[in-house]
DNA sequence: GATGAATGAGCTTTCATTCAT
DNA sequence: GATGAATGAAAGCTCATTCAT
């Protein structure tokens, strides 16, 4: 990444800005004066304010799957699989507050203002967990009656809301890696055969 | 409810032009058309735009803390107050759509209006949560090892966001019951002592 | 004046609150809290928020205009009529200094609102004084060639411009007789050593 | 001054409308219309729009007291010195009679507005009147026993009364010259005759 | 490609006035 | 006569976007 690649000073920029102001407050002047260049630049490299949410969006989930698809295929064990998916999803969120902020927020938000918008990099994201789980059951390691769609969606929704607030409040009785290892292990001991 | 009980009117408007256009899309003048008010009778009631928000929020929590805490007082097993809970909130966030919307929305967003805002109505509901689990601590039903407090977050976090997908693509191949049933499945399952 | 004279509490209610904001940044409703009437009442003695600052306007000035031409008529000499008019009017403009403000402001304004107001009292008052110089003029007393109105402008703008800096800022190191005294003595004598 | 002067061309646009409707009255649309640029320009110069109401009075009565020090240092005759200021103050009123009329608006109102605004730029302007006074009285021209701070206000007040007199209604029986002459005249020699 | 001055549509909020009670 | 809740027109200001340089 050369200094003088625009499009991701631009990124850059508006992930700090999207997550001091929000992204309707956030004013694309101060996105220019963040990433060191004029308004009218950023039309030259994005299409408009919600091209640059969208394409932050995709591009840093994009990272995200990436980075955790090559440590989990380094694993067998679905347990242990689920467990680095939901400590690296912790820690990720906790290392980069600013992003995790941008993308919890646009996950709530970006259906509002294109209907059409399909988040299919999100769906890839999720579709992790649920290949673990599929995988988990087809060894029968995991419960054949529990529902991988169901499953995605709560182990999901519980790392983010774990991480939410861990952003918001940043004091906690517990470590990350705490954290990380209970709710691996609630939802893993919830799946496995008794 | 009077037919001229104008602040619920107003109250019911917003909710509904909030679900449909998010909050800053939304404009005051439609949600006085849809409450039938003229624009500017909205501040009579409310400070102003964000003052709706906020106090739609608290009201509608409340009443949704009202009712589980009615729901789940009847019931001693902690196992069935988690069903119950879970049960509730899915159905709530089905039958109430443009609410859910809205909630999922402000709960990420809130923080970002107003810095000193403390949101102390959704802390109280999922403390319903963290409440069941130390009661279920204390008569042995649930392991001491268990932090209430991430189970709680978590427990919140996996119905929301299962809730938060079916607001958005309503056909699914599982019914709200199997959703919440499963969920309070692999949260009890997985702290019960093995 | 009876206390539920509503007509006269409205306008002494306007003076204050005119002094206090200026006439545009005055509050029909703040008008209304200060007269202990309601809103709508106000409505019922004048047109509307304009009228309110007219009928004032007329109605002190007429009092002033009855106050000083008593005291006049009681003079002959000329020199003296101008003493006693410009102490009256500096005495004036010192105690009441809410309607001071008011009389000055909308003396500049009130031709920005309603372009056909002819402003009959103001030019009542400031007769007066040309009344003098040409009573003076006859006896001889005064300078044949000095043109009345040019005097009678310049004598009371002498007046209401020491009258505003005296409102605008208390402290002073001269007092109001003294002031008066050497206003009128600039008109009648001039500066010049004699 | 360029053609692009957006500065300047608001400024013109402003003292038309400000004279045309009065402050409150001014709409920031009709200025942007008159100076020929687009609504939210006028931002890029002016923070709001009182901010051109007080940038404009303080460039022109910097420009006055400009013009008449230069006048006046050239004279040494205190009685001359008061003329020339009368007289210029007078024509300048007549030829710029929107000017005028927004001064003396400004003048009575800005302290409504802005408390805290002292309008150091007109206090430097009568205090050219006190200084002539001081100076003629130091050489025993003028009575020692005349107050500076009264005589320049009551200076001032007389020539802009007058001054707003013509403007208001532009048909008069003496010329300005007459005018300035006269209340130079009543000021230095008074209204007796000698 | 890069700039940033200029644009102007658009929205929240205010408040004089009305009128049913 | 008195009230004050309701009205809705109206305007200051913002800011995403454009485009001449």
């Amino acid at each position: 990444m050369r200094t003088s690649d625009k499009h991701s000073k631009i990124i850059e920029a508006a992930i700090k800005v999207f997550a001091r102001k929000g992204f309707f407050n956030a004013r694309i002047s101060e996105i220019a004066k963040e990433a060191h260049v004029a308004d009218g630049t950023i039309y030259l490299y994005f299409n408009n304010k919600y091209d640059i949410l969208i394409t932050l969006f995709e591009e840093e989930i994009g990272k995200i799957i990436y980075q955790v698809k090559l440590l989990i295929e380094k694993e067998s064990d679905p347990r242990k699989m689920l467990e680095i998916f939901a400590l690296h999803h912790l820690q990720l969120m906790e290392e980069k507050r600013d992003l995790a902020e941008v993308l919890q927020m646009e996950l709530r938000q970006s259906n509002k203002f294109m209907k059409e918008y399909r988040n299919t990099k999100f769906i890839e994201y999720v579709d992790v967990v649920s290949a673990i789980v599929h995988k988990g059951q087809e060894t029968g390691y995991f419960r054949k009656d529990a529902l991988p769609g169901v499953f995605k969606r709560a182990f999901f929704g519980a790392l983010d809301e774990t991480a939410r607030l861990w952003v918001l409040s940043p004091e906690h009785s517990y470590t990350i890696e705490e954290a990380a290892q209970q709710i691996s292990d609630f939802f893993v001991d919830g799946i496995i055969p008794r």
